[in-house]
DNA sequence: TATGAATGAGAGTTCATTCAT
DNA sequence: GATGAATGAACTCTCATTCAT
């Protein structure tokens, strides 16, 4: 195997940068713009390069915009769990984990992209291979959730609830109060949702939690 | 007055019922096809008409499609106002309320519009009118809330809980329920999301509820 | 014969009535917008009416259009012959035909309608019915210039020139100075068009004229 | 610098190409149907494109539009102009100049462009940017009238009149001469047009001129 | 790898005209 | 005489995609 080869298969190409670009760029005008009105175009010329170029690297728009949306999930996850890896206790991942949902100054989204996620459900909704990828994110966040709940009963964090009921309710809750922030509601705060959520949390698992511990800047 | 004018001031007229019947027909192809892939001619096609006609009555196609959603937030109100109305107690009326937005089988969505909110979600957090209209609606229903969990304290059904902030949080609970099911997540029953929901419900206005009363139908 | 049938002969009814006032919108419409782009809704607008009424009147736009610069050209013949027999002099006759051409105040168009006659110009081009009205305005006023200028050189006013080519080159005269007016060039005002246009009259049938007769207002 | 970008700089591309391809078309299909019935469909059909490159080349219908108007005023400016300068007296220039405006075969019009100048002087009435065109138009062939008469003045071929005035009386003249040309007045043949017109300005300017100079092709 | 030229298949909208009332 | 409802036939413009270079 030659050090050529070799380079080829470690470092990224100049291709596989240019892919990454152009998935970044989607999520910008996807962003923006919304799903449905994500033109080839508008992606093209946000790096300055012609739509042709896309349509090479992608063949059609569709496979741009699924690959665009995994590669965000991919990111997202690969960011989360770097960050509860870092956490010493199940409380403090948990309250990491709820705080990434819903704090935009802890949000690990690119920059612009806040309203990704409710366009990509509507796109699973209909889009059997776009649902697949949701599916497949979701199962991943919930055995975060439920592994994350178990290790803090056995460490005698947290009480003894059913963990996956728990997850789900979790979920859903996040996911409610992540829409009404997504659309500006005018009586949700981040922080009043955060600490709605985090009381929540608190309460079904019965640990000791005090908004306090968000901080002024929060 | 004569009876010709009495009947003109409650009959719709010809014009009002092509109006209804196009916004109907809208809101089936909105939430089969989805928003951004409605076309003018899917809606006149479906109700045998020419597209001109659709213009002609809503001037523009956006016009059309924020009416059709007006018209479904209006319609699906009024249908949950009735309900509650025909109930006795708070908890039953809660219970209501908590199963039109879960069960199937008793949501009052026209047929085979089970995915609107979702796109209308999507079209609030970009268009403004759409954003007034969700926002309004958004409003009335947290009053219902406030109003019903209120009632239910002074009639010592439900415990002393400030009832905004539950209505915040139970709001956000059923939305993100409900976003697991229409994505179809594979753990998410209707039944449970129901019983699930009913449990967190229960467990804050510290009221008794079992899943027996939903009944072997649900 | 009936009164009642008499009257229909001579009393405008309400149907000519209606037409007039069709025709006139029309004008005006035309005049505003352009041949091209006057809509059948436009004119209907104008006076208060369904679009239906001007088809019921007229049996196609084109008609409608047809009649209303051939009512056009009647009307301005009309009044071009009643102010010249009210004239003494041959002279003070081509005075009025040059002021009514190419003097704002002392045109008889009807309010708003300046372009008219440019617009005509293009349809005669390629419309052989609109060509026919025209023709015929053109030879009634090329008649009315002839004998003008032959009355004048039988009372000894004009010299003895040869009458049809001076009317061929007084209307060309004319038209070429009217479009410039029409056309707003910055060099060239009614007064001054005025002036010229008379100028090269007097000279080139040797009768005295200078613009001090025009007076300060025109 | 290589002979490359030499080329670069002075050869037209293929897009340069194209655009001059259209707009030569847009002015055939303009001239045979008028301004306001000319569909991009048209001129696309003309030289076997299709319509979307019409689009892509000129962005809006307007836009080919304004830019037709500019190019035929140019050409014909540029060919006037080239004419004038391969011609010895002021006289002989003068006569090519109304020659060039009233004698078919030597006009330098496109083939079956003779109508354009009408639609664009409505054009012009309503539309500012095509006025500005047209304004322009008119001080360049003003200017070069009145350097002409001037020149001639000087070589004592013409009498010492204001040359300003005249500029406008007989671009007026020619304008009114070329209306009746062009709606196909029976009593005026382009023949004599020109003979009146030439017999015009050799009066004003007091220079010798015979038709037979025309010779019998004319 | 990269692009500009080119296109086909719509999509929304306009508008004269028809027709039942 | 008068209208509102309804339509068909255009027409402009958009956009993903192809292809020669």
């Amino acid at each position: 195997m030659t050090e050529q080869v070799a380079r080829a298969q470690t470092e990224p190409g100049i291709a596989d940068q240019r892919r990454a670009q152009m998935l970044r760029a989607a999520l910008e005008v996807i962003s923006e713009r919304g799903f449905a009105d994500t033109r080839i175009a508008d992606i093209a010329d946000r790096i300055g390069i012609s739509p042709a170029l896309v349509i090479y690297y992608f063949k059609t728009k569709d496979q741009l915009l699924t690959d665009a949306i995994r590669y965000y999930e991919d990111t997202w996850y690969a960011e989360g769990r770097r960050r509860m890896e870092m956490l010493p206790t199940a409380a403090r991942r948990l309250e990491e984990f709820v705080a990434m949902n819903l704090l935009p100054d802890r949000n690990p989204d690119p920059d612009g992209t806040a309203l990704l996620w409710l366009d990509f459900w509507v796109q699973a909704a209909r889009n059997p291979s776009v649902a697949a990828v949701r599916r497949k994110s979701d199962e991943r966040w919930r055995d975060v959730l439920v592994t994350l709940v178990r290790a803090g009963q056995e460490a005698g964090e947290f009480a003894g609830i059913e963990a996956p009921s728990f997850a789900v309710l979790m979920s859903a809750m996040l996911d409610g109060l992540a829409v009404q922030l997504a659309l500006r509601d005018p009586v949700v705060s981040p922080q009043r949702a955060f600490a709605l959520c985090m009381s929540f949390v608190a309460g079904q698992l019965r640990f000791a939690w005090s908004p306090a511990g968000v901080g002024p800047g929060a």
